[in-house]
DNA sequence: TCTGGGGTCCTAGGACCC
DNA sequence: TCTGGGGTCCTAGGACCC
């Protein structure tokens, strides 16, 4: 019998501010600063008795909550935390997936004979992290991840919650659609307007109909989840991509200040690429304009992309083939697709002899400056 | 409510090839 | 010549998640 664990660390960012800092303890936590064009990012569950939540514009979790803790991101420090408790988590399965910085899948599925009944176990390895780690989490226990998922959301913060094999849809039912993962504000909506409420009633209608009304994907998905199946078909290892964007605190019109902003991206991307050691064959430029409308352009270029001087330039074209000097930009971004692994042979082009030396050297400042020696890299091109 | 940043996946249209 | 169908890749936009 298939058995999963998943956790979820409780309003984790704010948790751990509040383990750093004794004083914040008991009180409302809001990680995001309350400044125009900032959003909350995480905050604790008594921050949440005020309607904060996250993803709220920050300045609204002020008005609601004028007594608040803000506190900038320290993301750093979650993630060495977050470091510690995968790292006790993963000596109960060999089977162990990281799905975000607070969250994670194990498979359980045999492990009786070693650690027992997952209750238990549950409860053991939870007390484990608040004693060690000085946090606490919430674990689903279900047949299949997708379950599991929606457990650990049930009783949370704190929490434990076991679905027994067979009595899946019941879960389902007992959450309501609008619990469901996987569905959001616009497909709840687009349900609404069909008269669909309630797993019960999407029950009702047939494979076909649910594909004819939300397509092929959508209505597959939740004809398997209001039954209790696990939905999800996922296969690892699919091409993903890097990517970076920055919102400006004023719209920014001149073209100096845009390059800028690119250049840096653009060796940021590089150093990124080359941590994971991959390579990218599209270049991808995200721009938001004033009234918050958001366009994105990419490219795939014939010649191979090798470092952060071919990402620069590719993406001031992606630029200046959608904006014109003046024109307000909200949000610049950039990013890297299809990505693949650098170990892979090069389709090489005759003529891309500097570039590759380009690429050398980026790989050695990007060593340098991972070793905390900042380099000027003017200094290093004099040199070379 | 005046709306971050980092991702994944899906859709639909068009180019191009056989 | 006014015209089929399938496959694959690329592009742009959007939904969704943490």
């Amino acid at each position: 019998m298939p058995l999963f664990f998943h956790v979820d660390l409780d309003a984790f960012f704010a948790s751990v501010e509040q383990r750093e800092h004794p004083e914040y303890r008991g009180k409302p936590v809001i990680i995001g600063l309350p400044v125009s064009r900032s959003v909350v990012s995480t905050c604790s569950y008594e921050a949440r008795k005020y309607g904060v939540h996250s993803a709220m514009p920050a300045v609204t979790a002020k008005k609601l909550c004028p007594n608040g803790i803000f506190v900038p991101p320290n993301m750093r420090l979650y993630s060495s935390v977050s470091h510690s408790v995968m790292s006790i988590l993963k000596e109960y399965s060999p089977v162990f997936h990281q799905v975000s910085i607070d969250e994670a899948r194990l498979d359980m599925t045999g492990t009786g004979k070693l650690f027992g009944p997952p209750k238990p176990l549950a409860l053991k390895i939870k007390e484990r992290i608040k004693n060690e780690i000085g946090i606490t989490m919430s674990v689903g226990i279900a047949s299949s991840p997708f379950i599991a998922k929606m457990a650990s959301d049930y009783n949370k913060p704190d929490g434990l919650c076991m679905v027994s094999p067979g009595f899946e849809q019941k879960f389902i039912d007992a959450i309501g659609l609008e619990k469901i993962w996987g569905l959001g504000k616009s497909s709840i909506s687009a349900m609404h307007s069909h008269g669909l409420f309630t797993p019960v009633q999407v029950r009702e209608l047939s494979l076909n109909s649910l594909t004819k009304t939300f397509g092929k994907s959508m209505g597959t998905y939740v004809y398997k989840a209001v039954r209790g199946e696990d939905p999800n078909t996922y296969e690892e290892a699919r091409s993903h991509s890097i990517s970076t964007e920055t919102t400006f605190f004023q719209d920014v019109k001149d073209s100096e200040s845009l390059h800028r902003c690119l250049l840096s991206m653009s060796h940021e991307l590089m150093g990124r690429s080359l941590d994971e050691g991959v390579m990218a064959k599209t270049v991808g430029l995200k721009l938001r304009w004033g009234d918050f409308t958001t366009i994105t352009v990419q490219t795939t270029p014939d010649y191979p992309i090798l470092n952060a001087d071919q990402i620069y330039s590719i993406s001031k074209s992606l630029l200046s083939s959608k904006w014109k000097e003046g024109e307000g930009i909200r949000l610049l971004g950039l990013g890297l697709y299809q990505t693949y692994s650098s170990d892979k042979p090069i389709q090489d082009s005759l003529f891309s002899e500097g570039e590759h030396k380009k690429r050398e050297l980026d790989k050695v400042v990007h060593a340098l400056e991972s070793r905390g020696l900042k380099l000027q890299k003017a200094s290093v091109l004099e040199e070379g």
